[in-house]
DNA sequence: TAACATTACGTTAGCCGTAACGATA
DNA sequence: TATCGTTACGGCTAACGTAATGTTA
């Protein structure tokens, strides 16, 4: 059973050529690095230095000892590495969101049902997503289309509309329903880290300019104080959250109206069955 | 930096599934386990167990550490075997002769060229001679047929005749020369570990009965006190160390002619340069 | 003389085993 | 009551740092 220490003595060695070198990088004294050479010749029974009169040198088998030796070092560094990453990973809960509205809904369900645990989420476009469950990355992911990969379970947990809401003196407010088309080449307010809802933006009105906010706070502010059309969700405009003054028509195009799907590995579907269970496929949020 | 110790008590308790039963494999005390057990999840800062009143279980992280730990203490136990294997690969020459003359002409050179090393001679058919060097079996070979292989450098080394030693009153003691095929069918008496010449006897002569001796002394006691023919190298009968009261008659088969090759990997060349400057192709043993 | 390795020596941190304790089946 | 894990305690090993020694450039 050899000590890492003394490996570890060896390779600061093997990097500084003198003992008194290696010393100092370890914030020890000669004396102790010259012990743990002595130990290390000792317990393999082996020679691995040179020795003049005074200067140490690693001979040939030394060389190849202070090799091995880095690599059984990160090994050892590795595990303690490895050990806390898994200890982690059952405590942390991380999921990928493809859109705001999926997290105002899931994220409240997920702290009440793993209470305890670190729960961080993750707010991007959902191209990666099954990748991502894949590689561990995430455990959870909410997609706006159906993973296709036998490997990821998933169940569909609810769907969402958009609006635009304008205001009463623009030309659209008469409108009864809106294409994206009529808004391509306008300016309009954005909130940014909306996800895919972001691409869909601008592949959808590729010549519109969007006017983005960080935060929600002043985006509803400059909402409210502008006259700016805004892309407004069916969930926030049902529970009554919508933009005061505001006239809020329905789109129509299909890119505008989505179903989310939950989706974990298939491998760990017995562990998120409580969350699955709760969600509900029929509420349109 | 970890210490293996903890990691060896851990993959213990893990096996066991107890303290005592650890604590008895590893001819330690229980109290030393417990010990070494709140030391590792004190270093790590994560829990590695499920603690009963009074039973200990590894949780879900103690069995991911243990598995991990095994890897690492192999590591550690790989150091210690691959530095003192390559120390001893430094001291040691392993050689492999495909023929008894070889090693008796070459081995006293290598004594006395690579003094205070340990050499390792093998004797064997050379078929597999190119991968024994390649692979770091050999660091020398000697072969009958010259090593077609770029990583392999190789110089000629010798030359060895064979001839047939009758008793006068065989009917092939006339004869001028002889073949092979006219040895077939016959008692011969055959020293065993001989190399590739056993092949070569046993292709040329297929239905030859050979006796088998296993050491040169009885040997040449049972050639002596016998009249079955044997095989002569042309080495021993230059130097008069002929079987007494035998006729020795040449064999004119190409297959009992062969020079010999000195083989080492082209990477060593300089190695073993001393022992190429010293055989002489030019001298027929 | 400065830098190096090694040896000598006294100190101490830390580990171990014995023993005692508490809990469980 | 036997087995298990944990805690307490005392002894001792073994590793450390300081200081001294010897050698080289």
């Amino acid at each position: 059973m050899i000590d890492l220490r003394l490996l570890e003595h060896l390779c600061a060695f093997a990097d500084c050529g003198t003992l008194s070198g290696a010393a100092q990088r370890l914030h020890t004294s000669q004396p102790t690095l010259t012990r743990s050479m002595h130990r290390l010749e000792e317990l393999l029974g082996v020679p691995l230095f040179i020795r003049g009169r005074n200067a140490l040198t690693l001979n040939e088998t030394g060389r190849k000892a202070a090799e091995y030796a880095a690599y059984v070092l990160a090994a050892g560094a590795d595990f303690e590495e490895k050990v806390r990453a898994y200890d982690r990973s059952l405590h942390t809960l991380s999921i990928g969101y493809c859109a705001p509205v999926p997290q105002t809904v899931i994220t409240p369900l997920i702290n009440t049902l793993f209470e305890g645990m670190t729960i961080s989420a993750d707010m991007t476009d959902d191209r990666l997503f099954c990748e991502k469950l894949l590689n561990r990355t995430y455990q959870l992911a909410v997609l706006h289309e159906p993973p296709d990969d036998p490997r990821i379970f998933h169940a569909v947990c609810g769907h969402e509309d958009l609006y635009i809401s304008v205001t009463p003196d623009s030309p659209l407010a008469s409108r009864a329903e809106i294409r994206l088309r009529d808004l391509d080449g306008l300016s309009i307010l954005l909130l940014s880290r909306i996800g895919f809802w972001e691409t869909m933006h601008r592949t959808g009105t590729p010549h519109a300019r969007y006017l983005l906010q960080t935060d929600r706070a002043s985006f509803t502010e400059v909402a409210a104080g502008s006259t700016y059309p805004v892309f407004s969700s069916g969930y926030y405009l049902r529970r009554g959250e919508s933009i005061p003054g505001r006239i809020n028509i329905p789109i129509t195009d299909p890119s505008c109206h989505t179903d989310y799907y939950l989706a974990c590995l298939a491998s760990e579907k017995d562990r998120y069955a409580p969350l699955f269970s709760r969600i509900d496929a029929h509420t349109i949020w």
